[in-house]
DNA sequence: GCGATTTTGTTGAGCGTTCAACTATTCCGG
DNA sequence: CCGGAATAGTTGAACGCTCAACAAAATCGC
């Protein structure tokens, strides 16, 4: 069976090849930025952020993955580091006996407090400072739907 | 010396964790579809494709570095890798003789062109349908000024 | 020219992610 | 209820990336 390949034009090429710089050099910058100031990579990071805006600041390890749009063996392996690092502890969780839950810590939640303003910081002038409000507001657009067409299918 | 947070709005909130979601979704998906049907990480697709589009299908290594937008150290490893896969040879620079240039074995080219319609209609139905032509128009935009914006200062 | 500096590229250790395999528990059909 | 399927989570190996340290050659300043 022969299937043409639809091939990207001039124009997508461009844009695809900026999209990937473009998406990879904030990541890096951000990533880089975390690690040297805070110890911790930005997945990490969303980690701690998810657990600290949730009551009780406790999760089970599968909603978690969720939230954090990872695998659960990278979950595990996540979680496994930050609790040697004291910022997470797992408990057995009381309703489901295959299951843990992940709660953060004080020590996790000051070191996420200490990490967030310069992170903040960072995303603000690599991101926003750079946009026109009209293109903050197409990029939120354009996310939503990419966000909502990749988990859909 | 105090310096006050300019804290995300929840829209710049939405916005932020949107785009990340998305990117790490779409970079995610491509990844695990080019290691399934090439058996080759984004990354080293990248280098095979830049090679592939340069006379001769060598590069010095710096300028490949700067191409894929990695570290020499990243290339270095990525290229040896490679190597060891016969899609890569290595040469000396003929007039740097610190240098190294990289080339692209028919092996690789033929690797690359395997693996080619495959990622693209990846590409195209993971981002190109799911967006209008006015989104991917403004996509690029943004893009590109991230790209000026990140690479520049 | 010559010494200091910069540039080029590699290396090895450590870390995070992936993948497949696995255990334990719960859910579901009959 | 009971047996098979699905779900929750972990584990270890392989791999790719980062970082710091390094060697070698080119370039710069005087």
């Amino acid at each position: 069976m022969v299937v043409m390949t639809r091939w990207l034009d001039p124009d997508e090429q461009q844009t695809w090849r900026a999209f990937l710089t473009a998406s990879r050099a904030l990541s890096d910058t951000l990533d880089r930025e975390l690690q040297r100031d805070a110890g911790m990579p930005h997945a990490y990071y969303e980690i701690l952020v998810r657990l600290s805006e949730v009551p009780d600041r406790r999760l089970r390890m599968s909603e978690l993955a969720d939230l954090t749009g990872s695998s659960r063996s990278r979950l595990s392996h996540a979680v496994a580091r930050l609790e040697t690092a004291g910022w997470v502890r797992r408990e057995d969780c009381p309703t489901d006996r295959r299951g843990q839950v992940a709660v953060l810590t004080d020590a996790g939640f000051a070191a996420l407090a200490a990490a967030a303003p310069g992170h903040v910081e960072g995303v603000r002038r690599h991101l926003f400072d750079a946009l026109s409000p009209a293109q903050v507001d197409q990029l939120r657009r354009i996310s939503e739907t990419l966000v909502a067409h990749l988990t859909g299918s």
